[in-house]
DNA sequence: CGTGAGGTTGATCGCTTTCAACGGAGGTGG
DNA sequence: CCACCTCCGTTGAAAGCGATCAACCTCACG
């Protein structure tokens, strides 16, 4: 498991994404990753928290008979596997080539306990992902097909888009199915959408997996929602 | 607002309920409520954190157009309102009668960084939230109406009945517009669903608001899911 | 060139929603 | 004490949205 791994940096203190770097005495390791590997699966043991420095990651839950549902996509910066247990509650998967550090959890819950600041961090890490999942939620329970795929695209430009202006072209790293395991959605309904957006001039499709958004404020519209930030 | 509170104890120590009640210095007070009244509004300032001692509140989102997600329903022992940044990013309304202690947030805060086992108690707490979560999550997003109902009234007898055995009595506190919006359904087809359950033998009700659980086992059946705990 | 994965599009089905009517419980005021 | 009203829950009939089943396309890869 986890073959193509290759430790790049061992024991690091210097973080380039400031976030979580700088932890000293966790024996932290960054490794790269290629696309559609593994990063952990559900049942695992949870011996690693780790920090995504490059590429997108996909956490989900599977049931029995299949069902798949997606928790989240993580993109640089995003902390994951930061679970109550010593087990993991969901699978994750690398969307594509990444580079990931790797925190043993044990050290760094040490860590936090040893130094208030870093527990108030990880404090705050975890209540913002409650506020996250609590937005999903919202998208799950109460919107329409459309609204979903809308308000993903927004949500989507926010994270992987550059802040501003014009810089609306969106890579999608995902597929269609994962898209739709994220919206409680089929991979044909999310394709739809798609086009319909596409047909309404909204968004363009150059390439299935990149999308430019037209006119951000119809989109907004569509998605509806108090999507407003506080 | 509020009214009807009576302060019945202040800035106490003595914590019948162990979990959150010991924590000195923080200015608690406990206080009642009655049903129905609110305990903050979605941007509210969030001056307190709240843990029920006694009785049943509910936690919702609400859109724009009057959309309502429900986010959980807290039982006793449960803690609500601890939210990054200063204002609450959803609403919470009593759903019963009842008792609960008010703690100013900073002072927990501020507790939390200068006593380590507080604060990993509460990124504990806030990381088990996380995983209830997303169990929520699995069932909005991969469930059928059926499935969601029996999940439901399988969560609400560990939550509320006692343990083991003979007790499968539940008492629901809440209407059935407040569980359709918290499963991603509406009202008609919750109470379909429950006539459904009741009709198979699975269930009996006496009262709309009492249920008897007659055959858990197959209720767990009807769940599906991989709902088994870790 | 064959193969398989991912994506799009079409036609149909069915579950859940929507709209509507009804009944019981609780509260208020005449 | 009863009439009246409102809230909550149940049930029925019809409509609609998204799922399902299926065909076809493109592209990457061996």
């Amino acid at each position: 498991m986890n073959a193509h791994v290759q430790v790049i940096e061992a024991n690091t203190s210097s973080g380039e994404n400031a976030s979580w770097g700088d932890i000293p005495n966790t024996r932290q390791h960054v490794q790269e990753y290629s696309s559609h590997e593994p990063l952990f699966c559900e049942g695992d043991e949870a011996n690693y928290v780790f920090e995504i420095l490059e590429g997108v990651v996909c956490c989900y839950r599977v049931m029995c008979d299949g069902r798949r549902q997606v928790l989240s996509f993580s993109y640089p910066g995003e902390l994951i596997g930061l679970v109550q247990g010593d087990n993991h509650r969901y699978g994750c998967d690398i969307l594509s080539d990444a580079r990931i550090r790797r925190i043993p959890r044990r050290m760094l819950l040490k860590a936090a306990s040893d130094r208030p600041e870093l527990g108030g961090k990880l404090l705050q890490y975890a209540t913002s992902e409650l506020a996250l999942m609590q937005d999903h939620s919202v998208m799950l329970g109460c919107k329409s097909a459309s609204e979903k795929v809308a308000s993903f695209l927004l949500a989507l430009a926010k994270k992987s888009g550059g802040e501003e202006a014009e810089s609306l072209m969106i890579h999608l790293p995902m597929t269609r199915a994962d898209i739709a395991d994220y919206l409680g959605l089929t991979l044909e309904t999310v394709s739809r959408q798609l086009t319909r957006l596409k047909i309404a001039g909204l968004i363009g499709l150059p390439q299935p997996q990149t999308i430019v958004v037209h006119d951000i404020f119809e989109l907004e519209n569509s998605a509806e929602a108090s999507d407003d930030t506080y």
